[in-house]
DNA sequence: TATAATCCTAGTATTCAGATAGGAATACTG
DNA sequence: CAGTATTCCTATCTGAATACTAGGATTATA
């Protein structure tokens, strides 16, 4: 129903995020996932990503754990959404001319553009820490 | 993969509207739907939809079809926008305290409002003038 | 009466988000 | 070395939603 939906896994990674930036040393999938309420294999597979994508550092073995590679300050938004989902892209023809059937100078496209820096913006003048801040 | 994903309800019924903003006459679906490359009977139903919605005005019959009942300049994207898909809403707990099993103050969902915020302000600013026209 | 349109209801097909399952590799600890 | 706690990898399932299709009833025009 609603235009948009953010995935279950923006929302717990986020989370995920949030729950690390207050926190010291690392912290285990099951321990954030008890602590959050999200299923543990599932939110597994999420740390994996921000892992691969370079926003945690992942130590394996007893005492394991994750931990953010920046600090909170330094992490916008729209780095942790890239890295769960990819590219923000309202429509299809959006990625650029050719995707669609219409010309180039297609006039609905140039809107949903419009939105997508509108929506990037907002993505990307947040931080981590803005979110985790109750005085932001 | 793309965070929001405008759904081809919105795209095309936002084309449809477009296409009768560049017209005088009434338009039929079969019409709208041959110019714009889209599934006839699916738009139908998007069509009534705008049509249930007081955005476009319906003649039955022969010779009929829709018209847009108000100027392109005084519909607002939004309005289009909430007509086919109800409210926007980034999250579940977006709609308000209690959807969650988090508390009041719950930082993430204020980060979430924001956004909801930014994009209802560029859907509202815009209108179905704006999108038809090439110099805004 | 023929035709062209909206309107109404139901059904299908495919895709995808959201999760689950099982185990292999790795590292610390006694 | 044995045990345990962790990340990491791959595969599979499922429910819901999106996108579309089908058929016809109603209404107006010519
Ligand atoms: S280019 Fe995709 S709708 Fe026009
Ligand atoms: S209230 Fe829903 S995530 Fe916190």
């Amino acid at each position: 129903m609603p235009l948009f939906q953010v995935s279950t896994r923006i929302q717990y990674g986020l989370r995920a995020l949030a729950y690390l930036a207050g926190k010291d040393g690392p912290a285990s999938a099951t321990e954030i996932a008890g602590a959050e309420g999200i299923p543990g294999k599932y939110l597994e597979g999420i740390l994996g990503q921000l892992t691969a994508s370079g926003l945690l550092r992942s130590e394996r073995g007893k005492n394991g754990g994750y931990r953010l590679s920046l600090p909170a300050a330094e992490v916008t938004v729209l780095s942790i959404v890239e890295a769960l989902e990819g590219e923000i892209r309202p429509t299809e023809c959006a990625a650029g001319p050719g995707a669609c059937d219409h010309d180039l100078a297609c006039l609905p496209r140039r809107f949903w553009l419009g939105l997508k820096t509108a929506v990037d913006e907002y993505l990307r003048s947040r931080t981590l820490l803005d979110v985790i801040d109750p005085a932001s």
